[in-house]
DNA sequence: TGTTCATGGAGAAACGTATCTCCGACCAAC
DNA sequence: GTTGGTCGGAGATACGTTTCTCCATGAACA
């Protein structure tokens, strides 16, 4: 009785939104089988024969239904999307270290959700907290969290896994992905210096990233190891005309480096325009590397020397941990595992000085591999 | 009786997951109120004096409760999220026209969503249907739609605003935005006729999107209007070797260009390698201009004029109103309305002749406001 | 003639919220 | 002493799925 009424009611309340998307009773209505049924059907589910499958198939093709997403969800607690934090700088979403770096990692990583079923949702990492409890996520990429992340652990309480890019530091994190950046630096540092350079200076970065603290601090242990003094300018990241003044200024001390490494993209250029306006030739009165992702290094006067942090790699590896999360696919470890990517050093004319130009130096081999 | 019962197995059932997270139901216990006023002091809807309010606000806080977005959605329709569709290309998302472009609009369509309380999914455009169906999407922005763009119609029919970056060809959309491509490539043309250019090319794409199809017939246009034999190569605009080939090749021609336009990001770059090659001086020998919203051409040298097609101003459009739309405030239109926004011409060196250099041409400002 | 078993499928209970309806109580005015 | 209105809040339903449980039916088998 009640049950009859109940599905009386529904069947009125269906027919007198009609103009509605068709639901799944509709469906079911439309083929003459249960609801049941009907899923089954079409999820693959259940022991039915082809020929009810197909039939339930064709009638959902006919009336057009989509199942909904949102009921979905909540009955299965699944929501298929991913949420992947941004810094913001002012009102503009924003990620500290480089744009383009961003952008490579942020690309490789919707395709990695793509090709696994999730999407990604772009998210502020330190704003609205209304807007991120509004969204169903399975779970959380985070790039670059800073110490003691209140993001992070506020997901981590609500059992989200979360897989952060950039090692974190005192915070719990599924897992989490990062560059050997003290290393890479200090590769970079010897290969200058094998060119033939005495005073190598660093563009670097006021912000407290990971990513610009490590490096600094490799740079600044170099220096210590091989008794050179530090030369460096640091300057607010996030600002472009910044970068540009760091830049004069570094090459305008009276202590001028002979080779200078930039930790940010744009670096590359604005070391160059500034080698530019003090007349100083690049390689042969300045060597120069910096750390970009974008290709226009290839084809300036001189090509400049990159070091890669692979974001694509990078991207594809933290969405894959994180689904394997999501999907208890966990592996074997118990606690949060690091994965350590190598960067690669891309070897242009900018941090190399011609045999014949070489003033004093043992002969080497032209470019390392 | 039913009612009683129904309420004591939800009771037990609750208890028994009790390590899930806080639903409604155990704030309202906690609290000693309903559900209802506990949704309702959330919500601030409902009467209820400011002390229940603050009451329950408080528990659920001590609790940690969180909405489930899921079942939120389920009740309102309404999921907070917009789509934000990508072409593909291969494997990795892409969009065609220029990734600086992309992604300076993305980051402008971000911020506009988060600043309404809507949060954007990356969705690939021609991929995955299960993908799309998965996710519950307020309204979509599409970019750069194609002609009778399926994805387009399919989303329209399940009657979900549409808004599309680019005028869209026979496709029904809410309201699109778009630049007037014709009007931008008709000025960079006669601004560098005026800098002296007897032979301008034009580097183009192969592809059939909106935008190099409106800018290529923009530059035939005014070719048949000057008399100019037009001198062109397309290349697909996806491969960033190809562009490279192709404005090497544009440069060698016998009839060889003294001005060339670039509709792509990287054109800019490419070329002045290719001038460089061909002991070509810029701007003495040939002008250069380029689309693109990459700041390197600031510094280059020369530094490049670039046509800005203002992504951000189109991402925040684009975004308010799809808004708009969803939440009913489309303000009297009754067709899809569209909106064309204007670009910006930088003038930099690389377009503009020396008054001393130039050979025989009328006297006029340095530069156009 | 029972007793299994597999097959095909139906019923109904959740999932967690928002909201519509309605109810008691209190107060004032007629 | 009834009516009418406001305040504060409870009950129940619906949103549209998935899935757990269970029931027929018929065939195979002893």
């Amino acid at each position: 009785m009640t049950a009859a009424a109940n599905h009386h009611g529904r069947r009125a309340t269906t027919r007198a939104r009609r103009l509605e998307r068709a639901g799944i009773r509709d469906v079911a209505a439309a083929a003459g089988v249960s609801i049941t049924t009907v899923s089954d059907a079409l999820n693959g589910k259940g022991r039915l024969p082809d020929e009810t499958r197909s039939k339930v198939r064709e009638v959902a093709e006919r009336l057009g239904y989509r199942p909904s997403a949102a009921a979905r969800t909540l009955r299965t607690g699944r929501s298929g999307l991913i949420g992947l934090t941004v810094t913001t700088y002012g009102q503009e979403p924003f990620t500290f270290t480089e744009f383009a770096y961003f952008a490579e990692m942020a690309r490789a990583a919707t395709s990695a959700a793509l090709n696994r079923g999730y999407a990604l949702v772009v998210l502020p990492a330190s704003s609205r907290h209304d807007v991120w409890s509004n969204v169903a996520l399975d779970g959380t990429v985070v790039i670059d969290p800073a110490d003691h992340d209140p993001m992070v652990v506020d997901l981590y309480r609500q059992g989200l896994p979360v897989v952060s890019d950039g090692k974190p530091g005192n915070c719990p994190v599924t897992a989490w992905v990062d560059n050997d950046h003290h290393a890479a630096v200090l590769g970079i540092l010897d290969h200058l210096a094998q060119a033939g350079a005495r005073r190598i200076g660093l563009l670097t970065g006021t912000s407290t990233d990971t990513y610009t603290r490590l490096s600094t601090e490799a740079y600044l242990g170099w220096c210590r190891n091989v008794g050179q003094q530090p030369l460096y300018e640091a300057y607010p990241a996030h600002d472009p005309c910044a970068g540009a003044v760091a830049a004069d200024r570094l090459l305008a001390r009276p202590d001028r480096p002979d080779a200078v490494y930039g930790l940010f993209d744009p670096n590359g250029t604005d070391l160059l325009a500034a080698a530019r306006r003090y007349s100083l030739r690049v390689p042969e009165d300045l060597l120069l590397v910096c750390c970009s992702e974008s290709d226009v290094y290839a084809t300036t006067e001189p090509p400049i020397t990159t070091l890669s942090l692979k974001p694509r790699r990078i991207g594809t590896t933290v969405v894959n941990l994180l689904i394997d999360a999501i999907e208890g696919l966990t592996p074997d470890t118990q606690d949060a595992s690091g994965q350590v990517m190598p960067t690669e050093l891309i070897v242009r004319r900018s941090s190399q000085r011609r045999a014949h130009r070489t003033t004093v130096a043992a002969p080497r081999p032209p470019g390392e591999t």
